[in-house]
DNA sequence: AGGCTTTCGCTACGAGCCGTAGCGTAACTG
DNA sequence: CAGTTACGCTACGGCTCGTAGCGAAAGCCT
């Protein structure tokens, strides 16, 4: 959506966009929604790579998002609406809805295929697998956003692969 | 250190610790570094429990830390303190060192312990150790905090059950 | 072509918050 | 009791959000 982030002021958006000011609140509520869409837009491009196993699909993945939240736009953007988030129970429905939800495709995506190869077992009880679901999906980006952003240190392919082979051991032994 | 944290604005912290706006400008450079010293002192609060097996001591620090992040002034100050960490190097560091590091005592002492009672193996190699303790940290504080501030969904003892027979079956599978 | 509606740009403005300057005053020290 | 230190208070400049009001451009309908 914009290229700078330079700083996350509506007047720079506006400019950056070509257009006024006036025009983005017509447009949006509030900066809040304003940036909850371009980050959702911006998470609409990972895509899950069929590179044969689980662990090398995970592990894709998993450098995607982390090359995802090295540009300084799509960090700076995310975490300042969660932090806005907080605090304003509309907006945390509207990332659940923009963001959480359709995210976590790319899990059951990932799950899908492990079963088809025999990697994973089918899960019968649909409840049990939505929670699933929803565990390995705040594992991962919880993981990859917290080492990326948190703890500040770089999510590289030694990382990720550690971080694969943690999981995929613990997905096929609890299984 | 507050109890209400409203709203998070200079005025009502003086106010709230019943002491003059510029005082706080005396003591701290500016409204990050308090904010970062005062989630420092929250998370001190967090122990280690020694419930008698690794399952147990990470399911207990796992609702504690949960519990943390449901108090408003802990979940607000620090999501807004690592959403503007993302644009200040100066402010990364001070989270890394006031906060991130000094919680790694909890992955050390946890995996002391496992190594005592014989159900984690003891790591030679110190690089290898110490990469190990960043990413047992990374997944399990960043899977809590996704799962209670982006997912906002409830860390109850289901799902601190769920993740903690997840990492730990991985731990114990992949040493 | 002419009128009508919608959309957009622009300027100006009010409000809230950050961080600072300047001055007065209380407390502590020797 | 003089000197230093720490604090309170008011006022202010600067930045940003979000809104109001007016004018112009573009599409639409007949």
């Amino acid at each position: 959506m914009d290229l700078g982030w330079s700083k996350l002021t509506m007047g720079d958006v506006a400019t950056r966009a070509g257009v006024a000011k006036t025009t983005l609140y017509r447009r949006w509520a509030g900066k809040n929604e304003l940036v909850v869409d371009a980050v959702a837009v911006l998470f609409d491009e990972l895509e899950l790579p069929d590179l044969g196993s689980l662990m090398a699909d995970v592990e894709g993945v998993v450098l995607q998002f982390a090359a995802l939240l090295e540009r300084p736009e799509t960090k700076t953007a995310l975490m300042a609406v969660v932090a806005e988030s907080t605090r304003d129970d509309a907006l945390r429905g509207r990332i659940r809805s923009a963001i959480v939800d359709r995210q976590k495709r790319l899990v059951l995506v990932g799950r899908e295929r492990a079963q088809a190869r025999g990697e994973l077992p089918y899960e019968p009880d649909p409840t049990a697998s939505a929670r699933h679901t929803d565990l390995i999906f705040d594992v991962v980006a919880g993981a990859v956003v917290h080492r990326a952003l948190v703890s500040a240190e770089p999510v590289d392919e030694a990382w990720a692969r550690d971080f694969t082979l943690l999981i995929c051991t613990g997905l096929a032994a609890t299984a």
